[in-house]
DNA sequence: GAGCCTCGAGTTCC
DNA sequence: CTCGAGGCTC
């Protein structure tokens, strides 16, 4: 690559604004690629004089066309890398979530549940603790040799935001510990009192700054300043409760780490109890629950968690959420509107949902006006009517849900909801319910409007291309200009950067006109879109498509919006077949082969594409025939073919382990003791084998542990080799 | 065949 | 976050 990348030689003043837009953007990155190289790296792609070059280049074109300076200009900053975002950090345990419980015999089961899990007596005493559960933002503080290192947020679970600087300046949060673990990870909430966030929102609102809307928010608001010292101003707070990693055991129960916690100088919350009976648990909730509104901080239920961490080892985790611990939630605040209207929604897959329009009212401290009603079954069991009051909740505090209706309130006449017989998007399709299911689908499939854009937007969305500035309304505008009509129009867009811009531009001036429409001429002015943004944006967008244009094969196959194919089994599939032609060519093989043979019920009866496809674990005939189904749609066939004229689809590397199991085809059955079954799975493919569910004449291997059943019967019939968990481990050379 | 678990698909508001 | 459904285990 050389120096220049970014710059072009056209003289400033020829430029058109789009082709500036796009050159300010070039250059933005590329400047900032090599004061990454220089000042983070400290080894220079570029001499100094080709370095100023690109600069003076910036500041030229910006000075020409004023309205074009970027956000992250590099004249906005001197050398130093611009503090975009916060990076991204991978926790080293998972942060999990809790399960939920909202009753009393939620919380007495869950005790049964424990004490079945490890086979105690009935009158062995589960001793618990009770803690509040804050409402705030849950982090992790890394300690390494008893320094903080580093504080990230929760994010996801997996992984969260590294917020280090804006956690020291917290008081409660020590910079360094005494007597701890080499490495030691605090878990925690950081929270703000109600006193603290009234005075804040007071000086808020006087500086004519952004005002919260609750606690937490701004909480969430102030950890996430870009600047410390801003962060630094506001009256953060943290309660300890749990931990992540840790090199050596601190306490053998929950009771102690938590005074462990305070010897470290970490503020505990006062309200915790420790209780060996249920009934004195729940005793505590409902005092907790009387005490609540006095409580300076918002909290929103309570959490027990088995006292015992040899137990809480044993009990281990579900999915994401611990079977040692359950988190008593407080009732969650109702509200009382009227249903305006019911309309239908399509998504990508055809389903239509009904969602209820709401008269707006505030629940748990925001404005609810809308509200999913799941499907027919659920309008009808509730008898849901236009016209009805309803009262209103959110779930978990966060989604909006409609609990039931007040009957007494219908008003007369009021008709009972009835179900469409057609879509409604422009082509009216007959819609069907199928047996035994719940959603009722548009028949119109490839055809439908409503579903094509649906189709479109997940390709474009987060977790599939990821295409940063084309979201819901900008594929409905493309799609309504004809600009995008399938996936590989996309990356066609900019060889159209006229019809872009034009489009765009209508749509700005279309929306400050709704806008000036509904405020009213109060700001006729103010409305007027400067000259330039829409170019600007245009280029960005140009941009973000192109650096999609190359894409892990999990990420393409879960584009595509196959039915049944989420993250999960996209990568799975990527894994198993490695390559997009690999993956291809057995697809069209399977679907073929269920086209001759429609009526088989088992998958050997059908054919050997179709059998391995699956015989891959968790992937069923269910599975598998929408995916056949899928690749026997010659328009797919062209929407694939399409799009690999314009992109690189990688592949996963053909593992090259020499490990004893690698390309072997594995089958795990019955219990396994020293590691869990995902575990066991995920250390298999790491070292290259193949996991399977059922036994065939391709496995290689079966591991068979305790109770294990049929699948040793097929193994001996087929020859398979059957070794036990030690001997696995010895295989693969431990742990 | 029941029960557990995971995944997919749909949704809200900021 | 919730619901429904598919797949796996027993």
């Amino acid at each position: 690559m050389t120096g220049k990348e970014g710059a072009s030689d056209i003289p400033v003043g020829e430029l058109t604004p789009l082709e500036a837009a796009s050159e300010l953007q070039a250059l933005a990155k590329e400047i900032a690629r090599h004061d990454k190289a220089y000042y983070q790296k400290d080894a220079p792609l570029i001499s100094d004089a080709e370095y100023d070059a690109l600069r003076r280049r910036n500041d030229a074109i910006e000075a020409a066309f004023p309205n074009l300076v970027r956000k992250d200009s590099p004249s906005h900053r001197l050398g130093a890398a611009p503090a975009t975002g916060f990076a991204k950090v991978t926790h080293a345990r998972p942060m999990l979530s809790l399960n939920n419980a909202f009753a009393d015999d939620e919380v007495v089961e869950f005790v049964a549940r424990v004490r079945r899990f490890l086979g105690l007596a009935e009158d062995q005493a589960v001793a618990l603790v009770c803690e509040p559960k804050i409402d705030g933002l849950s982090i992790s503080l890394r300690y390494e040799r008893g320094k903080f290192v580093l504080g990230a947020t929760r994010g996801d679970g997996t992984s969260g935001e590294d917020v280090t600087a804006n956690l020291k300046t917290l008081n409660d949060i020590p910079e360094t510990l005494k007597r701890a673990p080499k490495v030691l990870e605090v878990r925690g909430e950081v929270y703000m009192t109600r006193k603290d966030f009234a005075a804040l929102n007071r000086s808020q609102q006087a500086a004519g700054e952004k005002v919260f809307a609750n606690p937490r928010n701004a909480a969430a608001g102030s950890l996430r300043q870009k600047n410390p010292l801003v962060t630094a101003t506001r009256p953060l707070r943290f309660f300890a409760y749990a931990w992540g990693e840790i090199s050596e055991p601190v306490a053998d129960t929950q009771w102690r780490f938590l005074e462990r916690l305070r010897h470290w100088g970490f503020l505990t919350n006062p309200l915790g109890k420790l209780f060996e009976r249920v009934e004195d648990c729940l005793a505590a909730y409902r005092d907790l629950e009387a005490r609540r509104a006095k409580l300076d901080y918002d909290i929103d239920g309570m959490v027990y968690k088995v006292n015992r961490l040899d137990w809480q080892r044993r009990l281990g985790q579900v999915s994401r959420a611990p079977r040692w611990a359950i988190a008593h939630k407080f009732a969650a605040e109702k509200a009382m509107t009227r249903l305006a209207a019911i309309e239908l929604q399509v998504g990508r897959t055809g389903t239509l949902t009904p969602v209820a329009h709401l008269e707006p009212v505030t629940v748990g401290g925001v404005v609810v006006s809308r509200a999913t009603l799941h499907n027919e079954d659920y309008v009808v069991e509730k008898d849901i009517r236009v016209g009805d009051t309803v009262v209103v909740q959110r779930a978990g505090d966060v989604i909006p849900q409609v609990l039931e209706v007040v009957k007494k309130k219908r008003p007369k006449g009021a008709a009972p909801f009835r179900f469409p017989k057609t879509c409604p998007c422009p082509l009216k399709t007959r819609v069907v319910r199928k047996e035994g299911e719940a959603a009722t689908r548009c028949t119109g499939e490839l055809a439908c409007p409503y579903q094509q854009v649906e189709r479109l937007f997940h390709f474009a969305s987060r977790d599939a291309f990821d295409i940063e500035g084309l979201g819901e309304a900008n594929i409905q505008l493309f799609f309504d200009n004809s600009l995008i009509k399938q996936p590989a129009d996309i990356f066609k867009l900019k060889t159209k950067p006229q019809e872009v811009t034009k489009v765009v531009a209508e749509w700005h001036r279309l929306q400050s006109a709704a806008r000036q429409a509904a405020k009213g001429r109060s700001e006729t002015a103010g409305a007027k879109r400067k000259k330039g943004e829409e170019y600007k944006s245009v280029g960005n967008l140009f941009a973000a498509i192109d650096d999609r244009r190359r894409i892990p094969l999990n990420r393409f196959i879960y584009a595509l919006g196959i039915r049944q194919v989420g993250e999960a089994t996209a990568r799975l599939l990527a894994r198993v077949y490695g390559t997009l032609d690999a993956w291809q060519g057995a697809m069209k093989a399977a679907a073929k082969e269920r086209a001759k043979y429609p009526d088989a019920t088992r998958p050997n009866e059908v054919g050997e594409a179709y059998a391995e496809l699956c015989n891959v674990e968790s992937i069923g005939m269910s599975m598998a025939d929408d995916i056949c189904r899928f690749f026997s749609e010659s328009h797919n066939i062209k929407v694939i073919r399409a799009l690999e004229a314009e992109l690189t689809v990688e592949g996963f590397a053909a593992p090259v382990s020499s490990s004893a199991v690698a390309g072997k085809t594995v089958v795990f059955t019955g219990a396994l003791e020293q590691m869990t079954r995902e575990e066991a799975k995920a250390m298999a493919e790491r070292l290259g084998a193949k996991v399977s569910g059922s036994v065939s004449k391709k496995t290689d291997l079966v591991v068979a542990g305790p109770g294990a059943g049929s699948k040793l019967k097929d193994a001996e019939k087929h020859g398979v080799r059957v070794i036990d968990e030690a001997g696995w481990l010895a295989l693969v050379g431990g742990r």
